[in-house]
RNA sequence: CGGAGUGUAGCGCAGUCUGGUAGCGCACCUGGUUUGGGACCAGGGGGUCGAAGGUUCGAGUCCUUUCACUCCGACCA
């Protein structure tokens, strides 16, 4: 009795007969992910609306297992727990400047007393408040807080079951420092806890320079589980560690093996109709890398701004999106079309960087710097300069380009290329873009006011599950890993009406919820094959049969990632067990 | 928000074109036979056909309106 309080809370031991596992045999047919698939199949959750799931028993197991290894990880690491409401007043957020700049995913009611409200889609806010009211002295510095909490984002288009609801549980983390180099030391203790947090939790993952996106701040790195189905593109390395998303991944400047044009005057050059690419460098018998691309595009600010911006890199090179929107500090950038382009002057496919009209901006990219001899748009119809030297370019130049796959590393110069990966966290640099305007600031060591830098760390709890299952899985069902399955063991009893494998399988039962093993017995008066299905489908890592060759006090185990089973004498069972699930 | 599509039993679907008693498979309940790979026999329960309005003697089916959901694009843990 004693050994059992000691546990509670933390062994997971059930009969299959009592517990509400609703497996189906077809899955609604809305679910294209094998992850949305399975855990809706296998009865871990229940679809109550877009982008809105319920967790049935097996599925609040498992969530608690992975909140449980996050929570410990990040105890370890020196972090603390706390729950801020989730309903937040509407003010810190107009005071933080991000009531109006959210946009619509955020969730705003009122209540009776005709007040705003927001759920809470991230707590930024409400973490600088807490501290600001508490935290005075660079004496109470470091201090990184962090909760475990359901999240509201009233996401525009929710798919992917847990990979993108509306409502998800999320860990989020803010770090408070007295300076910069601080904040920078607690920045790689997160990456070193998350990288613990998610190597336990049986994922292939990889740490990736990132975009900082909306949330902002100078450094920013992804948690990237590798899977096929992954939304977003990884440029890794083959040769070194090197590893960043697509719209962060830089590379090693491209050389052209192609002949160079020889050298010569600028000069206009007629070019009837010829406005694309391929059709310029068949044109002029030059590799498109000796070609300028410009790229026109709209860039949306706040209030309704808009403006004009030329992106120019070699024909040879893709633009990447978030460079170019972050180069010009943009919202947004949409395309433009053809008319808005001659209302502006300019005329398109013989766009340049010289000779343009007034009121367009230019970003050139960097690998373009001191390019001599280049083929560039005239912004005159049927017309293109040659010889264009851009050491007499004098204009703005940033990272522009789309890292391609069999682009050579800026590290090592290995060959880089392209995977898909699923962000479960996130950690950035946040410096004191949040404690600035709401004013929270602390007394340094000469009694000077100062505001927190700040970092802030999240982890997908939720889509850690179906993380897990899209890359652990075979075409019969989930294969949970061991830190995250619901039960180490299914105790399978081929047949329930044979009073030998009955009383036997019982007997292991209590035998392991004894020695602290999560079991799950499958009691059901069903058939053989039935329960082996539920079983595979399920993912528990071990099943152990009791069955016919019980008399002669043989068992079975049957391992799930492998679905190889292996006779084993019924004594040897626990040891056998504990060794293989490490209990 | 733009484009495409779907709403019929818990799940998967047919029926809608051409109006005439609401159907199939799985699941569920009862009894029996079965028990090493989603068994079989017999019997049974379950539906405001997404909602509202209209046409008609009669609407799941035709017309109008509306809601929800899903898929493809922009957002994100």
């Amino acid at each position: 009795m004693c050994k059992d309080t000691k546990r509670a809370g933390r062994l997971n031991i059930m009969r299959f007969s009592k517990m509400l596992i609703p497996t189906l045999k077809e899955a609604p047919s809305d679910a294209v992910l094998v992850s949305h698939k399975y855990l809706i199949r296998a009865g871990f959750i229940q679809s109550v609306g877009s982008g809105l799931y319920n967790f049935l028993p097996l599925g609040k197991m498992v969530l608690d297992n992975v909140k449980n290894v996050v929570k410990e990880e990040l105890d370890k690491a020196g972090c603390q727990e706390v729950d801020l409401a989730f309903v937040t007043p509407a003010s810190l957020w107009i005071e933080s400047g991000r009531f109006e700049k959210y946009g619509k995913e955020l969730l705003r009611f009122k209540d009776r007393k005709d007040n705003d409200f927001v759920l809470g889609p991230t707590h930024e806010e409400m973490m600088v408040n807490l501290v600001r009211q508490t935290v005075k002295s660079y004496k109470q510095l470091p201090l990184n807080l962090y909760q475990i909490k359901t999240k509201f984002r009233d996401e525009i288009r929710p798919r992917f079951g847990l990979m993108r609801g509306r409502e998800f549980l999320m860990k989020d983390g803010y770090s408070f420092h007295k300076d910069e180099e601080d904040m920078k030391r607690e920045f790689d203790n997160m990456e070193q806890t998350y990288s613990r947090i998610f190597k336990r939790l049986g994922l292939d993952f990889r740490v990736v320079e990132a975009d900082s996106g909306a949330i902002g701040g100078s450094g920013s790195k992804e948690f990237m589980v590798l899977a096929d189905s992954g939304e977003d593109t990884v440029v890794v390395c083959e040769e070194c560690d090197y590893g960043a998303n697509i719209e962060a991944a830089i590379r090693k400047p491209a050389i052209c093996e192609a002949e160079a044009p020889e050298e010569g005057i600028k000069a206009k050059f007629h070019t009837p109709d010829i406005t694309k690419i391929d059709e310029l460098s068949e044109f002029f018998h030059l590799d498109p890398y000796y070609i300028i691309k410009t790229v026109a595009k709209k860039a949306l600010y706040d209030g309704g701004e808009e403006k004009i911006v030329l992106f120019a890199l070699r024909g040879s090179d893709e633009l990447q999106e978030t460079k170019a929107c972050n180069s010009v500090n943009a919202n947004e950038l949409i395309d433009i079309d053809d008319e808005e382009l001659q209302e502006a002057g300019l005329i398109p496919g013989f766009m340049g960087i010289l000779n343009l009209p007034e009121g367009i901006e230019v970003v050139v990219d960097n690998e373009l710097k001191k390019a001599p001899c280049m083929v560039c748009g005239a912004n005159e119809k049927d017309y293109h300069l040659v010889n264009v030297n851009m050491i007499e370019y004098e204009g703005r130049y940033d990272d522009l380009i789309a890292v391609q796959e069999g682009d050579r590393c800026a590290k090592c110069g290995g060959r880089l290329k392209y995977t898909k990966g699923i962000e479960v966290g996130h950690i950035f640099q946040l410096g004191t873009r949040y404690s600035e305007p709401l004013n929270a600031t602390f007394l340094d060591e000469n009694g000077k006011s100062k505001p927190f830098v700040m970092g802030t760390y999240g982890i997908g709890v939720s889509r850690l599950l179906a993380a897990i299952i899209e890359q652990h899985h075979d075409d019969k069902g989930c294969k949970w890993t061991m830190q995250s399955t619901p039960f180490k063991v299914e105790i399978i009893v081929s047949n329930i009406s044979d009073e030998l494998q009955k009383q036997n399988a019982e007997k292991l039962y209590n035998q392991m919820i004894e020695d602290g093993i999560d079991v799950l017995i499958d009691d059901r008066k069903e058939r053989f094959g039935f329960k082996m299905k539920d079983f595979e489908l399920i993912g528990i890592p071990y099943g152990l049969i009791v069955g016919k060759k019980i008399s002669d006090g043989i068992v079975e185990i049957v391992d799930r990632d492998t679905l190889q089973k292996e006779e084993i004498n019924i004594n040897d069972v626990i040891e056998i067990l504990r060794v293989r699930a490490g209990v």
